[in-house]
DNA sequence: ACTAGGTGTGAACGACTTGTGAACAAGACC
DNA sequence: GGTCTTGTTCACAAGTCGTTCACACCTAGT
């Protein structure tokens, strides 16, 4: 029982620094402004950002809003209107989709949910309802979202979230903001093999496009970049099949061997480079 | 807008792959006992396990039973039902806890929720409906993937599902994506004997060819791989007629009962000869 | 034992993945 | 309107890996 009962304590302190929900953005796709008009004076009364629209963007605009949920009648969708939530569920997986229509069939909404709704509203519906209903679904998200905002140290660099920019010895890399956040999120799992899928969908916020090679190309340019800096070290590593893997290595010039020779031939280049 | 189009075709699989929500186990704490009925009905056509109850058990009784979900009218729960909800959330964070209950106010909906509930139905409810809400906040959970993530230890080697990777006293096997794959699936159902159907289902994720042999090949490439870094361990047995089972067994030396000791045996002298 | 079919093994081909340079498109800024 | 920066797409080269095939060997049932 003692054990439940620690249980529960650490429940629900990790529940409390949760329910917090921060600034949410959202969006608001309806023909009816009046709705939109009263959601909004609640939704900024909690400091959340909303956007009134009468029609659903493209995913690029979609993506660059970079909404946390999107209130939606499908009565603006047209009769695709089932695909169209498959399509932004596909594209959007981690963005919350709440339907909101006027009274509707018990099959209209099971299609809508599995379409990949989070969330079927009928309308009249009080604000105050929907709201509580989205802080629901952000409940579920996965935490793994955010990353470090501290300073990463990884061989001779500094990743410094705050600055949008990687350093060595000081100097800027002059990294734009893509290469950056890429750069940081490897960083941000140093050892772990992340794939081009996860990857692109971290980073450039939707889902890979079959062919496109464009994680491949910033890798280039991030290599080019970290070695003019800090040549010496291998920090991004390559993992055929799969994807890539950050972690600052010196590259052994003869053949990979034991952990224990490669430290010891660590010491002996960095004693080298600083003679040089 | 050809890529988007390509863009959707991926979604489409992706989504079917996802969309089998794996059995469920869920828990439906009413008093109508006729609610429970119908959902069953539709629940264990479905594969998903439902249990029946007239009341909320212990929290150490509900921990006990895994469950995805739990749908419970609030009604049962006497005037303290936020509460309890609020506690059911703090001690299984993992399970969706679903309300139903006859029309309620607005009110009465947003507390819920705020305590904690991920959606409210009012009765009378659709089965269909409850289901599709109940596989709408599954979708929300991470892992997805059949395999578990942390590391498997056996024998002498560590499997790492973060780095696509096998390791014998910290050195990489250096294995191929597909090898670590079908070595991960294999050791994730240690003593289990995999038909070679299954394995090529979901390792290649498509029906098996009849013929095709790609099965045996990786095998053996994986039994080679292995053997170099951890020899003196038997990982990978074959059942003849059926598939492969992965159990770590140090071969004894001395039984040169069973057939299948003396041929590996055979082949370890004869790697040894031809190594000299 | 004998046989039919299942399994282990090695090698070779071909398909796919990745690295790379450069052209192209889209915005930001002056 | 230009110019610069940034991100995307294309084409080609160089590797890597997966599949297939042939053949030897093993298993199980007659």
């Amino acid at each position: 029982m003692s054990i439940t009962e620690s249980h529960r304590v650490e429940q629900l302190d990790a529940g409390l620094s949760f329910a917090a929900t921060p600034a949410l953005r959202i969006a608001v796709v309806d023909r009816d402004t009046g709705f939109g008009t009263v959601l909004r004076r609640r939704a900024e009364s909690l400091g959340w950002q909303q956007r009134d629209l009468t029609q659903v963007p493209a995913i690029d605009a979609l993506v660059s809003m970079r909404l946390h949920a999107l209130v939606i009648d499908p009565t603006l969708l047209g009769p695709q209107w089932a695909e169209t939530i498959e399509y932004l569920r596909g594209n959007l997986p981690e963005m919350a989709i709440v339907v909101t229509t006027a009274p509707s069939s018990v099959g209209q909404r099971v299609r809508g949910i599995r379409a990949g709704a989070d969330d079927w509203i009928t309308k009249p519906c009080h604000p105050e309802e929907l709201i509580a209903r989205i802080e629901s679904i952000m409940r579920r998200r996965k935490p793994a979202q955010g990353l470090t905002r501290e300073p990463i140290l990884a061989g001779d660099l500094s990743i410094r979230a705050d600055q949008f920019q990687a350093f060595c010895e000081g100097r800027s890399l002059d990294l734009t903001r893509r290469e950056f956040e890429l750069l940081h999120l490897l960083a941000d799992n140093p050892g772990n093999v992340l794939e081009r899928e996860e990857i692109y969908q971290r980073v450039w916020g939707f889902q890979m496009a079959h062919g496109d090679r464009s994680v491949d190309v910033f890798i280039r340019k991030l290599r080019q970049k970290i070695t003019l800096f800090s040549p010496g070290w291998d920090y991004i590593h390559t993992h055929f099949g799969v994807g890539y893997r950050f972690s600052p290595e010196l590259p052994v010039a003869e053949k990979p061997v034991s952990a224990k020779a490669a430290s010891a031939k660590r010491k002996a280049a960095s004693v080298g480079k600083a003679a040089a």
